[in-house]
DNA sequence: AAAGACTTCAACCGCGCTCCC
DNA sequence: TGGGAGCGCGGTTGAAGTCTT
């Protein structure tokens, strides 16, 4: 059953656009074209339903015209992802949900998509909701609280857990180099803020502030081979986590952890020396 | 009951990234 | 190789709903 929150609002401002230029100076042709903005109708999501159904998520330019509708791609992107995709959830947050959450955003930080990847049903735009309603002040309130319990202690400045360089056989039945190759991992860093984030992009770090934001877990080869996948043992990294915690069985499951390990033989085993669970206390 | 304060969340906006020409 | 187009993300906005006084 569709419900509709403003029902005055999104006719009042079907037709009130304003023109605007994007940060390099590009006409924003959509906003020229007087495009309907605010709330959709239910007309309006049956033709994007029926658009999609027929010709496929993507190529998002050319949904409007495709559809019938007078919207920008942008808001029909948008529209689809986070409410009429199928499978979207609509009750509230559950606890075990909330509890992933949270820990997944000390690991990631604002990384709304990344989160609601990890929350069947989740869109990013849902997790982003909630956690400024709900768990924000949450936060906030924990961190005063402990301020106020440790008043003296001061800040450490982007220290870095960085284990010695290694050097790792290209040889693995996994990966097929050539070379041998020099790598220095970065497995954690912790900012003054408290936050950690991976380096899901594979990105060399080059200088103190990159470092301050990003987990290497390996940097980039010199020889010319292919680099060693961050973002896959991140992902990897978090499928362990996520399965010890709804197995409520903790650090401990070593069955599962070998095979993740196993999943990288060729990353020395001082790699792994840290636990995810270890980050709760940042 | 009414008015103001507060909360929720769908939608908009700007920006950065990637791809392609 | 530079620029334009398209896409996706995170931050922000603001109307509607709910709560409080």
């Amino acid at each position: 059953m569709y419900m509709y929150r403003c029902s005055k609002y999104m006719y009042m401002r079907a037709t009130d656009h304003t023109m605007s230029m994007d940060n390099k100076g590009k006409l924003n042709m959509e906003m020229t074209r007087g495009v309907r903005k605010g709330a959709w109708t239910y007309e309006e999501d049956k033709l994007l339903k029926a658009c999609i159904q027929k010709y496929g998520e993507g190529k998002w330019h050319l949904v409007p015209q495709r559809a019938g509708l007078n919207r920008c791609r942008k808001s029909c992107r948008l529209r689809w992802l986070n409410y009429l995709t199928p499978n979207i959830k609509r009750e509230s947050f559950a606890e075990d949900e909330v509890d992933m959450m949270l820990r997944l955003h000390k690991l990631l930080g604002n990384r709304w998509s990344l989160i609601a990847a990890r929350l069947p049903g989740r869109t990013a735009n849902d997790v982003k909701n909630y956690w400024h309603t709900h768990l924000r002040k949450k936060m906030v309130s924990r961190t005063l609280e402990e301020k106020k319990e440790k008043p003296k202690e001061t800040m450490k400045v982007h220290e870095i857990i960085k284990p010695k360089p290694r050097t790792f056989s290209t040889h693995p039945p996994s990966l097929n180099w050539k070379h041998n190759i020099n790598v220095t991992p970065i497995v954690a860093v912790s900012t003054q803020h408290g936050e950690v984030s991976p380096n899901r992009d594979n990105k060399e770090i080059t200088d103190s502030n990159q470092i301050g934001r990003d987990i290497v877990g390996v940097s980039q080869p010199s020889l010319g081979s292919a680099p060693i996948p961050c973002a896959m043992l991140w992902d990897s990294l978090l499928n362990l986590e996520e399965h010890k915690s709804s197995e409520k069985i903790g650090s401990g499951s070593l069955l599962q952890e070998e095979n993740f390990i196993s999943e990288f033989p060729n990353v020395d085993d001082s790699f792994w020396d840290f636990n995810l669970c270890d980050f709760d206390s940042l």
